[in-house]
DNA sequence: TAACAGGACGTGG
DNA sequence: CCACGTCCTGTTA
């Protein structure tokens, strides 16, 4: 049921991308090229686990014998629009009649919406770190961590598994490939990746310019930065891997979500792809939902989280809400 | 049939 | 040691 022909949903997840000239930046990071060594040991896996990985959007996946290898489908998403400048960072919102306008006010609007999406940008590109694990700057990227990010993007944006394109690669390799190699290893997703591996270094440029505490909204970000701050992390528990999850900002995955935020109530909506993202956290590639329900389970015992007072499917309860 | 509960045991940091 | 990960038996919705 509901293959769906792909387009018939939203293709919602913006790139949000920007268009900051960052060759200065670029290279400035060659330059600084020798120094910084790969945190190669922080997964002590075989590199070989992550071979075929690919997060479904949905739940279609037949996995018998090998949860983790599936083969490529033909094109479940459109390619995102390039190069969207800064004009809308989500449709629907905030548009604003750009011909009514004075230059002067018009450059300033303009001002206020790259602020934002910068700062949208950068909140992702933190929770993706936290829940990957892996360094916000792409150059600081082991082969391992550049799989991890292939495979975040691909279930981002619903792309069929690309990540075998680029084993043995790491995040310098990755960086030093133009828009047109993308495109050769990638055919059509090439731009896409590229763009997605342009906004992560543009947030590590402007990590670079502005740190944390310069921007705004540092209450709603100390916990992201200081998450990005405690990296290489400690172990993480599962009920912090799920507490990221929902307070992930944009959530278009939709696969766990609150039900009653106040009361820490929250509802698994794709089991299979929560275990998996859990997987890819731990490293593990055979997790599934009936061994992550299990450590949930422990977690009973020590008061961690619950099931509510009206127990139902797939949800649960933090017993100490944020 | 998938989710749920929980025992038993292994494992890796 | 601890927090799972794995495997399992049996139950429930």
């Amino acid at each position: 049921m509901s293959m769906g022909s792909p387009g018939c949903e939203h293709t919602a997840y913006s790139p949000l991308y920007i268009s900051h000239p960052h060759s200065d930046a670029r290279m400035a990071w060659l330059d600084e090229a020798d120094d910084i060594k790969p945190p190669r040991s922080l997964l002590g896996l075989p590199e070989l686990s992550w071979t075929g990985v690919y997060l479904p959007r949905n739940n279609i996946l037949a996995m018998e014998e090998n949860p983790w290898v599936l083969r490529m489908t033909e094109s479940p998403a459109a390619p995102p629009s390039r190069t969207l400048e800064v004009s809308q960072a989500k449709p629907g919102q905030t548009q604003t009649p750009p011909y009514e306008m004075e230059g002067q006010v018009e450059e300033h609007c303009l001002e206020q919406v790259q602020t934002m999406v910068e700062s949208e940008v950068l909140k992702d590109v933190d929770t993706a770190c936290k829940l990957l694990n892996i360094a916000p700057d792409p150059l600081e990227w082991s082969c391992v961590h550049v799989q991890k990010w292939l495979l975040w993007t691909e279930h981002l944006y619903r792309l069929p598994q690309v990540s075998t394109l680029f084993q043995e690669m790491n995040g310098r390799d990755l960086c030093s490939m133009t828009e047109a190699d993308f495109r050769q290893r990638t055919l059509q997703f090439g731009d896409m990746l590229y763009a997605n591996l342009d906004i992560w270094r543009s947030a590590a440029a402007m990590k670079e310019r502005c740190p944390p505490e310069d921007r705004k909204s540092a209450a709603d970000d100390d916990c992201w930065s200081d998450l990005i701050r405690n990296y290489p992390s400690q172990p993480i528990h599962l009920w912090q891997f799920l507490r990221e999850l929902l307070l992930k900002p944009h959530d278009d995955s939709r696969c766990i979500r609150w039900l009653n935020k106040e009361k820490g109530i929250f509802k698994i909506e794709d089991s299979a792809l929560v275990a998996r993202l859990w997987g890819i956290r731990k490293n593990r590639p055979a997790m599934n939902y009936d061994k992550l329900s299990r450590s949930i389970r422990q977690y009973y015992k020590k008061g961690i989280i619950r099931k509510p007072d009206v127990s139902r499917r797939l949800v649960y309860q933090f017993v100490k809400p944020v």
